[in-house]
DNA sequence: AATTTGAATTATGAATTCATAATTAAGTCA
DNA sequence: TGACTTAATTATGAATTCATAATTCAAATT
């Protein structure tokens, strides 16, 4: 590696995209409710920059769509809706299929001993009824798929809509048999990536993604009737 | 419509949506060239705003993949290598295969009148061989299929692959014989599309970029040659 | 008491300022 | 002359300031 190159790995990153990220995790993990306002002053306290990195950095999550900008009003959390969970699924199993199918071009012996390694923990979890590690595992499988598609445009742009998606809680809303199912469609998951078998790994994955948004409209039904 | 609404109708937006606008068209019409710096004082003063929204328009269109930060060093119209074309062309191929298998569901009869007559006026255009025209009407289907296709996220993560994609200016560069098989795969599309044949028409619009694909790496090679 | 009005406060959008990094220009020496 | 230093200039990233829009809250009115 030449000099420039060293020196610009080593330079720390500009505040807006280091902030980008640290707001994305709040927004995703809920730290910053869907709807919610977004307290500028007080992130900008808490992170200690000064409040034009933070609106470039709320700038750049409103074009992702995570973030709502209402002029002369601030910020806020977009919320999550039916509607945009309708558009955002099936642009994911659209990206999602196109991973897989790129992923079998593309993934070496290791990286399929390396999702099959995933794949026996994930069960291991199943089996163990822990649901927080099981979705780690079952995340940790779609992101080395992608990772095998070696796209990073793919990779960036999934990513963006995962988190537009994950911002949905739905995690505990599973029944005991959709679980079940899940395993199921993860195993043949495996199969076809296994076989390099792009374009049925494609559909089974789409597939999959389906299932899920079935179980993400079910939490979003019993949310509103809890409301 | 209710005075809330009505008045955000009316207020102006943003000074840096506004820019991201006005600057995404300079660098798809080339008038800020792929792999040219961007002046932003020069810009701020042709556009009479302050650095403040210019540099906020500019981290989004980084985001968006058209613009590459350098650290302390500005703003740069990133280039287009063959290595993104080939990220970016498999990701528009799943995008306006949903496209048009979301359209075969959604479209209207009087929708569908509309494309065919965008479509006549391109085959004329194709007849006199006016490629600006013809390129024009193409792109008219292509959007009206997007329109169809009813989905605001897709639309939106389409048009910004489409504007990476559009900087490469490979119009002149369709041989007469390509141009008569793209004309012809546009008679499959709209025949697809009025019998509202979802996975064909996907599968068509598909083989129909990838042609477009094979153009635009063989502009890119003669453009290497010439250089 | 409920609603309306208007001043005070606060938040927002954008311009300006400021410290520092990068670039350019000028000078030095082989 | 031409490579290397170093000072001057410029550009950049971020903080601060400023004008204005939105909100709050208390007083006035019905």
């Amino acid at each position: 590696m030449n000099i420039e190159n060293s020196i610009s790995s080593i330079s720390r990153q500009s505040l807006h995209i280091e902030l980008v990220e640290r707001l994305r995790d709040l927004i995703v993990d809920g730290s910053l409710p869907a709807g919610g306002k977004i307290p500028e002053r007080e992130l900008c306290e808490r992170f200690e920059v000064s409040r034009t990195p933070m609106r470039e950095a709320l700038k750049v999550l409103a074009a992702d769509g995570l973030v709502s900008l209402a002029p002369n009003r601030g910020a806020w959390v977009s919320k999550i809706t039916v509607a945009e969970l309708e558009e955002i699924f099936p642009i994911m199993g659209a990206l999602e299929g196109l991973s897989g199918q790129l992923a079998c071009v593309q993934i070496s012996d290791r990286q399929i001993e390396q999702v099959r390694e995933i794949h026996n923990e994930m069960i291991a979890h199943f089996e163990a009824r822990d649901m927080a590690s099981y979705f780690r595992s079952n995340q940790a499988i779609h992101e080395a798929i992608l990772e095998a598609a070696d796209n990073p445009s793919l990779r960036t742009m999934y990513r963006a809509l995962a988190a537009r998606i994950r911002r949905a809680r739905y995690l505990a809303n599973m029944t005991d048999e959709r679980w079940a199912e899940a395993v199921d469609e993860h195993k043949q998951i495996l199969q076809a990536l296994e076989a390099r078998e792009g374009e049925k790994l494609a559909i089974i994955l789409r597939a999959h993604l389906q299932s899920k948004f079935d179980t993400v409209l079910q939490w979003l039904a019993d949310e509103e009737a809890n409301s």
